[in-house]
DNA sequence: CTATATTTGCCAATATTTGACAAGTCAATA
DNA sequence: TATTGACTTGTCAAATATTGGCAAATATAG
């Protein structure tokens, strides 16, 4: 499993009946970007997110957080020290959401 | 703060009583290179994170984690769903974890 | 004011990611 | 087994992003 985004635009996809040349064009770019991106060896630009949600009928909000856990993953996939990293993280994240 | 990475190396560097200029040249780069690292506005390489702790006598895994936190955030500081991808990248890593 | 330490701004150099195309595999089927 | 359509893979130039290095600005101490 190399990219759950990935996996869910796939799912997606073939659950709407729809082919890669079909969705391609709307995102502005070639079946082969498009299978990258499935494939997770290509990432989806964050702001076309919420075009793709709609082409795809799903929840936006969904679709991005998969994509932001990608982009997680793929900075601490190969350390030893992930998850205490993640707990750095989160209390950093925390400490602005109440500063609002 | 902007950069957990960087004010602890900026601390220890403090308590070391060293200079910009004594630590730079040990690193390869200048004062400013530093400097910014020190202030979230550069990146320090991943792999110099052993040398740089050597220097500042610290616990070079305490420093990676650091580093790798700072990292995660930057990829998630501005999302709303931050608290969420984090739940999902996490699940990952710990799946990958037991498939060792 | 002077000297030293640090910070900031700029831009060329380097590195990374993307876009576009061609060629490839795979499955269905005529 | 030849053809077709869907998808995948490889390559490489172009576009983007990041870094390195220098000069100038600012800060601090005496």
């Amino acid at each position: 499993m190399n990219s759950r985004f990935g996996e869910r635009v796939s799912t997606l996809r073939e659950k709407q009946k729809l082919y890669l040349r079909q969705v391609a064009p709307l995102l502005e770019m070639d079946t082969a970007q498009l299978s990258k991106i499935e494939k997770g060896l290509r990432q989806l630009k964050r702001e076309q997110i919420t075009v793709l949600a709609e082409i795809l009928k799903t929840n936006a909000d969904k679709l991005l957080t998969l994509w932001l856990a990608d982009q997680i993953y793929a900075a601490v996939k190969d350390e030893k020290f992930a998850n205490e990293a993640m707990q750095g993280a989160n209390k950093k994240i925390n400490l602005k959401k109440k500063e609002k």
